[in-house]
DNA sequence: CGGAATGTTGATATGCCTCAACTAAAGTGG
DNA sequence: CCACTTTAGTTGAGGCATATCAACATTCCG
């Protein structure tokens, strides 16, 4: 059974070198657990965090509210992501953090992180590589999201969530985890739940994937990375 | 005359504050300047710099280059900006920065920014603070740009760039420089040139803002953000 | 002065949103 | 356990925003 601390290393050692003793410094780290209930939010736009998240299991999202009181989310998250390091150095959160489905998260206080990064400076380098590739998804999104068809969008955001959630570890053969509704994954895309539906039936038809009860099955990666465009070299999967 | 160690120096403490002694530690960055022709790529994607980019003067852009070859800008930048930071910690560019218009940029050795870091971790801090920013950037777009009308999408673009122009000191009276064609305010936006041409002619009818020859003038800011439901909070210009 | 790039306008086609109705599944209380 | 309610998913019809195609005007530049 993996602890928090696991599931933390593991992520960081996807993308950065880490030492025996950065790695012992890291299980040193105070970490408080906390269960959400669906849809509960962690943080909100305006707050000012002094701890950071840790997704330990389930999933948690970012969405802004918009002033019409829409929802954007702008990404989702996997047990070892870390999906508000960005308030380390910004005061004011500009979004908002929730669960997606049950969720469990780790809480680290600010301070310890700091001092951490200060006595180790290579674990501050790790977490800002962490903060660096949320911004390479952000990027992918922007082009994804802007101007592509429906089914395109779809496509690639699979695709990009097969392969996080393959890194997270939570693949089962062909099949993850994506605990989200119609409605909120047209919220991640900018469709209407409506057209969700119909562009959800024209990628089944085409055999390559199948989306149902909260589950991502993959039936022909590669025709489904053409669709969608997709090329995963953004998610810096490369450990440095 | 402002040297490039000021331009960046006016940048940083906008967001973050620093010593006596960091300032002192940035000037003595060793800055190789370069000067840009229109249009002309900084980076491409899938190169691996070993320098960072600082903007002296003019504007410079990151695209995406989509697989059909069309472009799609994802942020423009300001004097003082430090467009690919993130190839400090990413070593492959998952994207292109381009000069917008004739432009001049400082090439600082990632080595000596890293050894700068270590050195006087504030200085850090601040450059991880910049990262963070463009990320909260990159968040507003995709909330922009998925599902906003055209018109609110430029409404909100313009309302960002006087605000940025306004931190790098670009602002003349209700006028600054943006000089991006039709064509490339909508690779941004992610409308046609003909959608384009059309969302400006509807903003101009409004008489909030005005937008011709590379200028953008500011007749009604106030309007202008009710339109664009723009909300400067996510530009974090808020010394910490 | 001539050619190229940029901006403008009109007409048509298409993708998506909205409204509306209905089905299926899941949870609730009697 | 079953009727009831609620939520999620599905389908159809109509309207609107934007893309595309095409022509033309304007500005820039050699």
């Amino acid at each position: 059974m993996p602890t928090f601390h696991d599931i933390l290393l593991r992520k960081l050692h996807a993308h950065s070198f880490l030492t025996d003793a950065d790695d012992a410094a890291i299980r040193n780290l105070r970490i408080l657990t906390k269960a959400l209930a669906p849809e509960e939010d962690v943080v909100r736009q305006g707050d000012s965090p002094q701890f950071a998240v840790l997704v330990i299991s389930g999933m948690v999202a970012r969405y802004h509210t918009m002033p019409s009181g829409q929802r954007q989310y702008l990404s989702v998250h996997y047990p070892g992501d870390l999906p508000d390091a960005q308030a380390l150095f910004l005061d004011v959160m500009d979004h908002s953090v929730c669960a997606i489905g049950p969720a469990s998260i780790g809480m680290i206080a600010h301070k310890d992180l700091l001092t951490l990064f200060a006595l180790r400076p290579p674990l501050g380098s790790a977490v800002w590589r962490e903060t660096l590739i949320d911004a390479a998804i952000f990027r992918a999104a922007i082009t994804n999201n802007c101007g592509q068809l429906g089914h395109i969008r779809m496509a690639h955001f699979f695709c990009e969530q097969y392969c996080r959630a393959g890194v997270a570890g939570l693949r089962k053969g062909k099949t993850c985890p994506l605990p989200l509704s119609q409605t909120q994954l047209g919220q991640t895309l900018g469709l209407s739940f409506v057209t969700t539906n119909r562009m959800l039936q024209k990628l089944r038809g085409t055999g390559a994937v199948e989306f149902r009860n909260g589950m991502l099955e993959m039936r022909d990666f590669d025709k489904l990375k053409e669709i969608g465009q997709f090329d995963p070299a953004y998610l810096h999967f490369d450990n440095a």
